[in-house]
DNA sequence: ACTTTTCGTTGTAGCGCTACAATTTTAGGA
DNA sequence: TCCTAAAATTGTAGCGCTACAACGAAAAGT
């Protein structure tokens, strides 16, 4: 049986085999693609043009394990519907992959799920952690802070887990409420969000009362949904709100998906925006450009928190407690107030 | 000096150091994390309760080099804007879960960024390897061939790199334009797509023609968007066919986001949907749920597509080229038609 | 020509873990 | 009580790579 070894089945390829072929060692094969600028140019030419004829594919993790470090940041996500975490991503992936580094992520929709998510990344070792703020699970700070991974957390304030990143949320809130009022608006309603994303924007409520009580007004008019509703909240805030007070005459959404199911809900019963009634969203999704009146909105530079983060990851050094990182926002005042 | 070595820099933790403080081999703390029913319970405690307090995360580079497999699944997604993909990513971390995978994801938005995140996904060896059809980097399809890696390409048909799994968008297609022929339209327009998501639904405009056809209608109504356009279409839309046929009954959109916009702009030119003209969406998107009428769509069971990429990545065996595996799809009739 | 500097390349050792075989302990019969 | 089978635990070797120090070979001084 002559042949019965020969199937060759493409046994893994290491660097070793690449080396061979290239008749150079190891050692030069590993410094170009690490160190291309310490090995000759034509060597390094060849040995590239060897690796990528046999289809080498460097094991990252042989190499973490040796050097201790890998050039790869870990995202956890709650959720991926969302216009806000999609830029917050491309943030993190430009200002990554500006410095040479990947961005891997994974979704977690549970505090479990987080918990889960952050171990499998810290068993990969990776540079560095970029969680979003909102409940966690309880053993999550102890692990990240035992791991020795630097950590951020965006959109936190000032208890973040690791650095925190992220806009002043209330501030931004202070800003739409003083524009509302601005407007002439008296009777100004308020939607707040309970549950997970909530924490986020806890900040947004007590800054709207602030003001509302600056300007002598009343800061009765508040109500909660649950942001998984969406579009569907619509149709009960406006009902809430009528319920309450018929001469309500604006409300402040917690993203722009709800102040659009308000506006279509207004649509249906006549009522005219602006003109009756103001709306303001939060967020700048794109639903809030293209709906009729558009919409106005907290702009929070999504993208900006995602590079943010990568620098405090990579640059951060051990601010341990630092405070955490403000990036801008911006009020974008548009049709329907 | 007593204590200069004393600073207690927390020197990184390994299973070694496990083993000592719960007073067993290296070997069995290995055990507990990987095959738990090989250890006694009584110990198997012991040894996650000392883990759990030191903060211990096992390395999964040192296990994947050890054992040459690990427990992650990486998938590579074009975007994360639009909620089949959403779906999708949440099917597969469901059936991954199930057997104790874990998936990474990471964002590419051209094939330049494809093959650089599939090579890092190779990088760390994954276990298998979920892709999105659309067009691809030349080297792509030989560098994961090389690796020998499993691969699946979802949405894919017969052409797919690795094994396809997705619905039939050409059945999908004939089944709305059937639909809408029995609602006695016969004057119907259809919106392509070009650009790069476009790939994944190219079965659709042959299969529209096919069935208009049959019923002896004309398929002259054909124009072309980016799928970018979102929204903004719509007017570009209903503008568009409105000058070639003022007679036009029905448009099949390429998404439920452009069939809004157009809705959006039928409702300012005062043009009733269903009465005077009919729109069907396609993917089942939330919005399509929301909107006044509510949108006649393609339900693609986006998740059963992801659990179905799963188990051909992990049971798939060795099926080079064999025939893509079918999900489930459905069309779901509303107000809009 | 001969030393010094500089650059490019190469062995060696070991990162933290797990497969596997060997070993010890425990349970089950006779 | 002793013997065998089964279960639980443990050494050893090595996965593929890179840090580091050592080395050789050109380049530059003297």
């Amino acid at each position: 049986m002559p042949d019965a070894t020969d199937s060759r089945q493409p046994r893994k390829l290491t660097m070793q085999d690449v080396a061979r072929a290239a008749g150079v060692s190891p050692m030069t094969v590993s410094n170009c693609f690490r160190y291309p600028e310490r090995v000759q140019e034509k060597t390094r030419t060849q040995v590239l043009k060897v690796a990528a004829e046999l289809g080498y594919v460097p094991n990252l993790s042989a190499g973490l394990l040796a050097a201790g470090t890998s050039r790869v940041i870990g995202a956890v996500l709650p959720s991926m519907r969302n216009s806000s975490f999609y830029r917050y991503t491309a943030g993190l992936r430009e200002a990554a992959a500006e410095r040479g580094y990947a961005v891997i992520t994974m979704i977690a929709e549970t505090p479990a799920e987080e918990l889960s998510a952050v171990q499998t990344l810290l068993g990969l070792r990776v540079a560095g952690l970029a969680l979003i703020a909102g409940p966690h699970a309880r053993e999550l700070k102890r692990m990240v802070e035992l791991s020795s991974t630097p950590v951020v957390e965006a959109w936190a304030g000032e208890d973040a887990i690791g650095r925190g990143v992220g806009y002043d949320v209330g501030a931004a809130s202070a800003e739409l409420t003083r524009h509302l009022i601005a407007q002439g608006r008296r009777r100004i309603g308020f939607v707040d969000v309970a549950g997970g994303g909530g924490m986020r924007y806890s900040m947004r409520l007590p800054a709207f009362r602030r003001e509302m009580f600056s300007a002598g007004l009343s800061d009765d008019l508040v109500m909660t949904v649950r942001a998984a509703d969406g579009f569907g909240a619509g149709a009960q805030i406006i009902d809430g709100f009528l319920a309450r007070d018929r001469r309500i005459d604006a409300v402040l959404c917690p993203t722009d998906v709800v102040a659009a199911g308000a506006i279509f809900e207004c649509n249906r019963r006549g009522l005219a925006v602006p003109g009756e009634i103001a709306v303001a969203g939060w967020g700048d999704y794109d639903i809030g450009r293209q709906i009729t009146p558009t919409l106005t909105t907290v702009a929070p530079f999504s993208d900006a928190i995602g590079r943010g983060a990568v620098s405090m990851l990579l640059d951060g050094g051990s601010g341990r407690g630092a405070e955490p990182l403000r990036t801008a926002f911006n009020v974008l005042p548009r049709e329907s107030t």
